[in-house]
DNA sequence: TGGCAGAACTTACTCCCAGTAAGTTACTCG
DNA sequence: CGAGTAACTTACTGGGAGTAAGTTCTGCCA
């Protein structure tokens, strides 16, 4: 079927692998986003792409896979949203202000991002939650890292006690997150950082002693 | 086959309707107690029991309706251990810290509840996530009445800021639970709490500015 | 130019599991 | 006993995850 004349192309064709896996990648964040895990199918993301389900298996595995593949390029883009806040932020305490700030405001941006954060917890078992956990963990130690910045340098810290608040604080912006999005009327983002401002400064304090 | 001599039981025997509803609960709350959301078939629920897949349908519903029967149960006894534990307390102060330590300390003693909790998240879409909020809601309930105690009663208080923090504590405890079985060496609930107490507790007190 | 090695890709399945239609058996009350 | 109803079953459908085995394209070297 190699046409002489025709330019009107064969308008399949094969692609390298590193392009087809962005393109896959880009449709399943798409469709993840739309429909969540549970109602999205790899026949659905292989459709998208115009391109057959076992192809999307051989380059990702599962649908676990698949899944784990998009949640970590989103915790990655929203891991610099928010570093990015922190960094511009002239002194430690408007820079956790800035960074909640950035958290929530990235949510509201990238809604279909936040429905795939939302959707993560689908992941609980299997080995796959393992490599969530590991997804997320960068967030937790970009958190104990701001902790360790407003404890006195001399002062021993007790690296237990910073793991807890890190998780702690991470595990509160992702509910907040959630229950945002699932009520109408909710606090804007400005709203939102300053009350876990005001609700954390003064315990960051506590930690000190 | 009706034997005529043998004592030996027609074993299976019909049981009225609120026996066997809670038969097939307490049955499915130890499968995916063992095995996960994911892991658990419908079909293991009803052989577990000794009954056909279709009569558990037609009492819960759907898979979903199945899990959210045995977290609605966990939750309510969770719900009460911290509950209790708050009211013995003499003072606010404690009482916070005591509504940490029974939450870390039954989920400790209570292995398969906390599987089930964990994997709430997996109710992540469908009608069965706001049935699954709504569950979880009288837990932030009982923490946002604990953040009201502490705040001074002619004050006019900021409802929207009471359910962010309500909303965060819930959230930073259900994460360190999480945290604490993904984790080996983790720390007891006594250090857990007192980290939470020292972090929020002087957080509450700026509210009230 | 031919032909070959390997990568990109497909067809055509299997198996498992949620959910259901339609029927059967046991209990209860007149 | 018989009629009505509640408890329960068999036997299926449909859909989606995952796979075995093959087919076609493409670049490369003689």
């Amino acid at each position: 079927m190699t046409s002489t004349t025709d330019g009107a192309v064969p308008v399949k064709r094969r692609r390298d692998r590193a392009a087809r896996e962005r393109e896959i990648l880009d449709a399943a964040e798409r469709i993840f986003g739309e429909r969540g895990y549970q109602g999205t199918s790899m026949d659905d993301i292989a459709a998208a792409v115009g391109v057959s389900k076992p192809l999307v298996y051989q380059y990702y595995g599962s649908k676990d896979g698949m899944f784990l593949a998009c949640l970590s390029r989103l915790r990655a883009q929203l891991l610099d949203a928010v570093a990015d806040a922190i960094l511009a932020a002239p002194d430690p305490e408007q820079a956790m202000y800035a960074g909640f700030v950035a958290w929530f405001t990235f949510l509201d941006e990238h809604p279909r991002a936040w429905s795939v954060l939302v959707d993560e917890g689908m992941l609980a078992a299997g080995p796959a939650a393992q490599a969530a956990d590991e997804v997320r963990a960068e967030f937790v130690e970009l958190i104990a890292t701001m902790v360790r910045l407003n404890l006195p340098a001399d002062h021993p810290h007790d690296e237990e006690e910073i793991q807890i608040v890190a998780q702690s604080i991470s595990g509160a912006t992702e509910r907040l997150a959630i229950w945002r999005t699932r009520n109408a009327g909710t606090p804007s983002p400005q709203k939102l950082a300053t009350t876990l401002q005001k609700l954390l400064w003064n315990g960051l304090d506590a930690l000190r002693g």
